[in-house]
DNA sequence: ATTATATGTCAAGGATGCTGACGTAATTGC
DNA sequence: GCAATTACGTCAGCATCCTTGACATATAAT
């Protein structure tokens, strides 16, 4: 196929292998989600924060009280590559860990106004680049862009996504 | 707002800063890309490759004949960056690289037998988890999915997408 | 009292990038 | 023909973010 590549040559598509639909919709996504993450780093960078900073910052902004463990099971990383950067926050005075009073070895964390509020900015500026996508798509597009993203999370992390309305019961100890 | 949060404690919803449904779309992103590009690793591990190996492989495949720098304005990396990962692909036999004819300054790419096959599984399994997630949404939603992620994509990086039908001016030589 | 849990830390390393500098071969422009 | 440019490679150094493994400490649960 190399050779066939080479002899055929220029103009080759490469070997078609599935519909074109799913090939495109697969570089859509990559290309997408790269451009979409890229924008906040330019403004996490003015704190010395990286992506991964952001996410700590934004899902303890998310769910405030949320224990270290919590934390982890919602990043699906270890607390060993969690350590530095939460330690970074907490030095930087963006995050406070308290403990929790019906279990001290708990650590509830919660976000500082100076996190709460660069977390606003970012969020904003994340918010405006998917508005502009909505706007652009069509509102029943973008309703079927959040359900096909629903769909492809799998289902045993589907749970961990923020609701469209408020979740009564979040920030809850845990029984 | 530290202190309410504590106070206010239990059932907090953090600081509500924008639509929920934007908020949501953000999380959303954040969790099916993370879902979604974990479903190659396993197989890339077995090759001692990682995302990057994939997402060469995938772009050669795409591409047949496109040169490093090609390459390099795909992804976005600098050739320092793309260096070791294309080093690994051609020592282990899964890239060609050969002088373009006309210009025998440039390396046209080309993938192997063996990386043609493992980049099929690949974009298989991936294109099964679309085409899953596509079926339970539905077709417009499918339709809408991607009609927002092209709005995402930043405007100058949007023709480098695949088409959904064969691009007939693809892997020419540039002028 | 023993065991389990939540968290932290030290060590070592890998994957994936970056900037900067330099080199080489080939092509292009004058 | 010669100088400038282009395509590519490579070496050095560094940063970010993540891993596994081992061990420590405090608290809670039994």
């Amino acid at each position: 196929m190399v050779e066939a590549a080479q002899v055929t040559g220029i103009g080759d598509r490469g070997h078609e292998v599935g519909p074109p639909e799913l090939r495109r919709a697969i570089e859509l996504l990559f290309f997408a989600y790269r451009d979409f993450t890229g924008e906040a780093d330019q403004l996490l960078e003015r704190y010395g924060f990286g992506r991964a900073h952001h996410r700590v910052i934004y899902f303890v902004g998310r769910h405030p009280g949320v224990s270290v463990s919590g934390l982890l099971d919602i990043l699906k990383i270890t607390k060993q590559g969690l350590s530095p950067v939460l330690s970074q926050l907490v030095r930087d005075g963006f995050v406070i860990a308290r403990p929790d009073r019906a279990d001290r070895r708990r650590r509830r964390l919660f976000l500082t106004e100076e996190a709460q509020a660069l977390e606003r900015v970012l969020t904003a500026r994340q918010s405006a680049r998917l508005a502009a996508a909505f706007a652009e798509a069509g509102p029943d597009a973008a309703s079927g862009f959040t359900q096909v993203l629903e769909a492809i999370i799998a289902p045993e992390v589907r749970h961990r996504v923020a609701l469209a309305f408020p979740d009564p019961m979040e920030g809850s100890p845990r029984p």
